[in-house]
DNA sequence: GGCATATTCAACCGGATGGTTGACGATTTC
DNA sequence: GAAATCGTCAACCATCCGGTTGAATATGCC
């Protein structure tokens, strides 16, 4: 542990830039989820997922509580505010434009993409 | 050129998850710059930070236009715009607190690092 | 023309990242 | 207690990333 903390902003974009990631954050918005249930609209390994998660609990954008023999995940959306903050900083954006973010949702999850 | 045009989130968070590409916008947010002067204050190559630049341009956060022998650096804080937008689907947020940018901007900047 | 300046290109390097598979520890269930 | 389930660990692999250096390609100036 002689790495010298990088700044948070790394690590939260970092965590943001993988398409995998958002899209488990898009899930758990809806409800906390297990670790194999998070994993199985995804055509790949659990381990892969496990360490998505891993990724995403670093970064503070999840929580992991282990109930049982079943790990949840929760998402803690704070973590996003600080990136949030930074970014508003640049453009003067007008007050954020919920259909534009509608449209944006859309495109993430793929037109006719039921999830 | 057979890669599958990844979705513009990825690349304008793998932009902003490197903290000298995050120093560069910042710069940016004053004015218009050179590739060389855009390097100055860096402790690293021009061809490094050429190659960063590349990366912003790449994610449209930044334009570039060759005027003479110097080619000029732009913001382009629009791009910024759909990550934002997309952040903002978590956690309904409140509307962005300028002081706490304020804050953010100095942690980014450094204490006392005049930049 | 010839030299200095501005920027990129190309090759290279070490380390991180995203994925795999198979073994393993922990927990529940029968 | 044995078997099934949940999740991680460890090793491995290919690729990407951030940096270097040195040569190459403009362009501007005299």
């Amino acid at each position: 542990m002689t790495a010298p903390a990088p700044d948070p902003l790394d690590t939260v974009f970092a965590a943001l830039a993988d398409p995998t990631r958002r899209a488990i954050l898009t899930m758990l918005l809806e409800d906390d989820m297990a670790v194999t249930d998070v994993a199985e609209p995804f055509a790949m390994s659990l381990a892969a997922i496990s360490k998505h998660l891993a990724v995403l609990a670093e970064a503070g954008l999840i929580t992991q509580e282990k109930r049982g023999r079943v790990k949840w995940c929760k998402l803690e959306p704070d973590a996003l505010r600080a990136a949030s903050v930074w970014m508003q900083g640049f453009g003067q954006f007008d007050p954020v434009d919920l259909d534009a973010f509608e449209r944006f949702l859309e495109t993430e999850l793929g037109p006719g993409d039921g999830v």
